[in-house]
DNA sequence: CGGAGGATGGCAAACGATTACCACGCATAG
DNA sequence: CTATGCGTGGTAATCGTTTGCCATCCTCCG
């Protein structure tokens, strides 16, 4: 396959010397060599081994990013980001779905960690109370002692740094635009229990109802598509309709749209509806949403975690979002 | 950071006992002395080094995945059946997106080889006539000779073994659906030129016109809503309507739909529209598609390339499709 | 009681790259 | 003419595992 051994053999120096040449090294060697190195190396199209190196300098060019569901619009936003950094810097980035399971991200941390990584980039879920909990954190440690750079993204529920956005802000402010709107039922279709992103937002949602002096009104949902359908028919066929739903997310938010809809009742004009995230259906659908900054989450993340010095570490970093108001929304009437 | 070294020293065995124990070796080892290594492992916390493993055998526990855009859900569902098998089987799986972008897939296939890579799945976007194809193919070949799998998914443009679904068969079929229908003026709004999905799929379309005598009509198109939005837009300001229109992908004819709904002509009322893969989206937005097979295909793509046994290779397997009717069609009156 | 042979365990040679350290040669200075 | 030192190139140790081969030891049989 083409080792160093190969080519200082075709090329007549030493290993040391093909080495040397072929990746920079400060220690001087003449344009002859280098010449002749560089000629066998192409002939034979070398390719350095990872493992080789990685045996030696302890470390392989590899940045993990562990994401909640790959399928999930917001996640593949952020590995977008993180890719197109690591890319650019000569780094491959290895994408790992944990399927919303804290054992998978463990599962997932400690392979990555075998594979002596230079980073994760820590995207999942964010459980708050979780039995695995401690034994994630556990993970985390053991990944940060080995020397890899860890960092969880978009949520801060493990003790390392993180890079995020203000998800509680984010649907303070989309519920706060509802309310401009001219709406006072305003009901907010929830995450998964227990999942740091959904209690941020939801707490948004009712602190932005108690500042408007209105009474909160929580569904229990989910992450997904059919969590915002069923939600929809429920409160379709239950009490009086709200003037609007918020979802806490896109998915969910479009399957209210759907599932009130297919109800019969129309959006905007019965009922507003609206997201947060600003993934890429919502522009399909026309859903008025807050968009995060996931891309640039990514992007970030990447950049910390891959920075030449590990010295200014900014521990914390927290990216702007922005309202997104489409058509899922009218003036209340 | 625990090595065997470590362990043998702590349990008082040589390090190949220790090799041998923590790997069901074939090689026999005393009751007493495997217990003594799995504790002195236990309390350690080890983790084998890859990098060291891969060196002495050539191979890492590492399945590449290489998409065209892990934005695009397309592409999503196929990693998520990849990762499904890879994760049971013990493998990582390493998805990388190449953004479109034949230089890129040859990039993230070079690094796929230097990891030493199990196998490699091919998921890209398949372009049948690009500068780059013989480079690409060479470095699929060069993979292959290093002994890693390649299987190319879901597009059959490179000489290796491949998993596909009836790309052409399935515009046939939502075609035939369309017709059955009753429409007559049906529009195909294509994708991107040049490449494998999008050529397979027109003249799946184009046969279906034909064998139902009608004639073809087709528009310039992309993979992304935008494109099918515009499209839509395109063809509302312009000559008469048609019955019907088919989009390469589900993305595109959401995007119809919404291009068409925003101009005013109702869907499916006016307009009947289709589209093909039966993405999420799809689901959300009550699409007429065709189901194309994509987390099965990455099931087998990975079960194939991750087999113990090379030998039963399949070569080209294709799995089959089905038609999904739903609420963006309805019959002609 | 001698020996065959299975059951166990250890030694040491790879694997491929990096790099500290050494050696040689030649130029320049004293 | 010798000492100093820089510019170059090579030697060899090292990283952590796997594994072929060898050494023991014990058991069972003739």
């Amino acid at each position: 396959m083409g080792s160093l051994a190969d080519i200082s053999e075709r090329a007549g120096v030493s290993i040391a010397t093909a080495s040397r040449v072929l990746n920079g090294s400060k220690h001087p060697v003449s344009a002859a060599m280098r010449e002749r190195v560089l000629n066998a190396a192409a002939e034979l199209g070398y390719a350095p081994s990872f493992a080789a190196r990685a045996l030696v300098t302890g470390r392989t060019p590899i940045v993990g990013v562990i994401v909640g569901d790959i399928v999930d619009p917001y996640f593949a936003h952020i590995a977008r980001g993180v890719e197109h950094v690591a890319g650019r810097l000569g780094y491959l980035t290895m994408l790992s779905s944990a399927h919303r399971s804290t054992e998978a991200e463990i599962r997932h941390l400690r392979a990555l960690r075998a594979t002596q990584a230079r980073g994760v980039i820590f995207a999942s879920s964010g459980y708050t109370d979780d039995p695995h909990r401690q034994e994630l954190q556990q993970a985390v440690d053991e990944a940060r002692e080995s020397g890899a750079r860890v960092l969880t993204l978009a949520h801060r529920e493990l003790d390392c740094p993180s890079v995020t956005f203000d998800s509680r802000a984010a649907a303070y402010d989309i519920t706060d635009y509802v309310v401009s709107l001219g709406h006072r039922r305003i009901a907010f279709v929830d995450g998964p229990k227990g999942l740091f992103t959904s209690l941020e937002r939801c707490a948004g949602y009712e602190a932005a109802m108690a500042a408007a002096g209105l009474d909160p009104l929580r569904f229990e949902g989910g992450f997904e598509y059919e969590a915002g359908y069923d939600a929809a028919q429920h409160i379709a066929a239950a009490g009086p309709l709200p003037d609007a739903i918020i979802g806490v997310n896109d998915d969910v938010a479009i399957g209210i749209v759907m599932g009130l809809r297919s109800a019969g009742i129309e959006v905007p004009e019965r009922v507003s509806v609206a997201g947060i995230n600003d993934t890429r259906p919502a522009a399909y659908t026309g859903l008025t949403t807050v968009s995060a900054p996931l891309y640039e989450l990514g992007l970030t993340a990447a950049r910390i975690v891959l920075a030449e010095k590990g010295a200014d570490e900014p521990s914390d970093k927290v990216l702007p979002h922005q309202l997104v108001p489409r058509s899922t929304t009218r003036r209340a009437n």
